[in-house]
DNA sequence: GCAAAACTTATTGTCAACAATTATTTTAGT
DNA sequence: ACTAAAATAATTGTTGACAATAAGTTTTGC
């Protein structure tokens, strides 16, 4: 059926905002510096140009796309100061949501995390692994209770994976994560909040320079 | 060039957004839970409805309001938990930012973060005491060269001013925020980067427990 | 042939009218 | 006088048309 006929009607505009996000994130359907003519979304997406128009302005808000007026919106694209900046943020936000989180995390709720990190540990795709590291730290995010800091690193995450390339291409980083994912869960267990804060911080210090080691390695 | 004057037209939407913004923060004009009415806002900014909803579509993106669907814009209304975990935030992020900053400020820099703490000595009005506090960490975290730093806790900031109440008037807050203040440019001084970080965690912990303390103290 | 100017097309920005929904007032029944 | 239903008004949501601007194409002058 053609974008056109939508019998009845109405894809929410936070849908749009949704699918057009990952779609960046996943760098399936665009690239970075690559223009998004609203018109053209509106036929990709089947739905009227407000609801693309008020999507992008989102989108720009979150950091996906860049927009300028009478031009329109174009994907970001990240510099390496980029990537330091959001890596030193999720270490210190991670490292402060287990913190704060670790005291009251129940025994089920260690469990979840342990089944997600067994997930990884049975995976060697890249693509694949990420899906569960974010779900890793999401979740352990989500024990602090803390909503405002879960929006805040949900969305670095996703600038994350819109950088185009998959962050556990980097050599060591796959390993290396489960390794510290181990640790992590090992102060938590042991209930030591400090200590799993900052194994936390290092794991993503860490994680930022074999990533910017590898990405320009030539230099 | 004020509010009125639209015999040009042409006021940005971004400073709309920013108009709305610190009238909200200041609760001069509007106060929680209050109905922002689109065309009401027209007239008031002079200016067409579409900037207006753009505009309250970015302050809702923000916290600073929340739209519901045939209804449209109310003022936040904040909660003891909201402000926890705004302080929380605040906490490690202007944490980060000074630990990150120290090993570069410069002598002039340093200089004028003692100029803001000399204004800050030579006044007791909490109100303004309240913007000379917010100079204070948005100039040190502006060291930082994080721009997302930067955006994220001027915003939690913001959002702290506009819960309706100044932060200050809890008793024993200027004081203490002074003191802290100088433990920080002076642990600056020294180049410790942890230790200023330490403080500046503190600061923003002890500053949540006499605000949360003062507004609950019936209890 | 090439650069600049003029023209054409494509795209975003703005607006006013209308539709859909919610809030308020009036009316009717007991 | 009180409640519930109906009617009215106020408000937000959506759309298509047009204006303003940028991008692309052809023409012109040399």
């Amino acid at each position: 059926m053609h974008a056109g006929t939508q019998k009845n009607n109405e894809k929410a505009p936070q849908d749009i905002v949704r699918e057009l996000m990952t779609a960046i994130a996943t760098g399936t359907t665009f690239k970075p510096d690559q223009r998004l003519v609203e018109l053209q979304l509106c036929d990709l997406f089947g739905v009227k140009r407000s609801k693309i128009r008020e999507a992008l302005r989102k989108l720009e808000h979150d950091g996906f796309v860049k927009i300028t007026r009478n031009i329109g919106a174009v994907v970001a694209k990240f510099s390496r100061r980029d990537i330091e900046q959001i890596y030193d943020l999720l270490g210190v936000l991670d490292g402060m949501a287990v913190r704060v989180a670790t005291p009251f995390i129940a025994p089920e709720q260690l469990k979840s995390l342990d089944n997600i990190l067994h997930e990884m540990e049975s995976t060697d795709d890249p693509s694949l692994f990420s899906n569960y590291n974010n779900e890793f730290h999401a979740l352990l995010n989500s024990f602090s209770e803390n909503n405002r800091l879960m929006k805040i690193t949900e969305n670095l995450r996703l600038n994350v994976s819109a950088m185009g390339f998959r962050s556990f291409f980097a050599p060591g980083q796959i390993s290396a994560s489960i390794n510290d994912h181990r640790k992590i869960i090992e102060a938590i267990r042991e209930n030591k909040p400090e200590k799993a804060e900052r194994i936390m911080r290092q794991h993503l210090i860490d994680a930022k320079k074999r990533l910017i080691g590898w990405m320009y390695k030539s230099l």
